[in-house]
DNA sequence: GTAATTGCAAAGGATTTGCAACAGT
DNA sequence: ACTGTTGCAAATCCTTTGCAATTAC
């Protein structure tokens, strides 16, 4: 993992201590090009045979989001999850299979600036957003899997 | 709030009771513009002098949510917030100030458009999204107030 | 009357915090 | 040495669930 030394100079730089837990859980972050939750970072850490506390776990997440090296992202779940920024879109969003569950990223320069130009009509000055699209991903539509139409049994027009 | 016999024409086309408790937190969401949390739900009834289980709140949202007339959102504060959608805009997407916590609601086709567009380019068949814009409201705007760079102490390209 | 709901309290899951033992500088 | 971290367990927060008493139909 090429990147933990960039955690490491974070670290340095605020006058935190490098210790070897940060240094395997920002590996373990690293090293994945999925969205992590902590369950899933507690088991790849006992994969390797370390054993880290939760509290740990979530402490130095907090400083990797802090840092800007890790995004923190909620898709409703109950839970949250994390993924590393390294070769990444820097602007992306997310297309949420609901049969499956795969996240897809997807970068698209038109959605960013529509967004703003909505925003700014609005007198709002646009920081940061989130857009989630859930749908079938192309994989389960060529498998024949259909969306359920969750809690439409009674739309308002018909009421 | 002539909107709550709406709730009862779904619960009796359901076979399900119309209680009490049912029509007044029906009343307290239908009668607010804003997002709701169930804790001001809560205080709401209490303001009326009704005293309602937090369980059966909890118990009557779902139901409000699967018939179709209120929405549930989530804006990553750790508790889930309602809105009935009456004379609501059917597609709308939320600027939230995170400043003083205002959510604006706003519609518009063309961001609709290129989403889809965007999802289907990638080969996925989108079924709805969720798309919120964190920055700074007009008002907070005029007022002076700034946008706090949260967590940006070490953007990556510095490192 | 019967079946479903209510409300309380207990359970549940994710996250946080207090604190004594320990590791980093 | 000194300061900050770790890890466990307890605490917290939102939400769900079990169950006896109550209400709707």
């Amino acid at each position: 993992m090429p990147f933990v030394h960039l955690f490491r100079r974070y670290l340095r730089d605020q006058g935190l201590p490098v210790t070897q837990q940060r240094e395997l859980i920002a590996e373990v972050v690293f090293a994945s090009s999925d969205h992590l939750s902590v369950e899933e970072i507690e088991e790849q850490l006992r994969a390797r045979g370390e054993r880290i506390g939760k509290a740990t776990i979530y402490r130095t997440l907090e400083m990797l989001v802090k840092s800007g090296l890790v995004a923190e992202h909620d898709f409703g779940e109950g839970f949250k999850r994390y993924e590393h920024l390294f070769g990444q879109m820097p602007v992306h969003e997310h297309l949420i299979c609901t049969e499956c569950g795969k996240v897809t990223e997807i970068q698209s320069p038109e959605l960013v600036r529509v967004q703003e130009e909505v925003a700014s009509r609005h007198g709002f000055q646009a920081a940061r957003h989130r857009l989630e699209i859930y749908g079938l991903c192309a994989a389960c539509q060529a498998a024949g899997r259909k969306l359920e139409w969750e809690g439409l049994t009674c739309p308002i027009e018909t009421l």
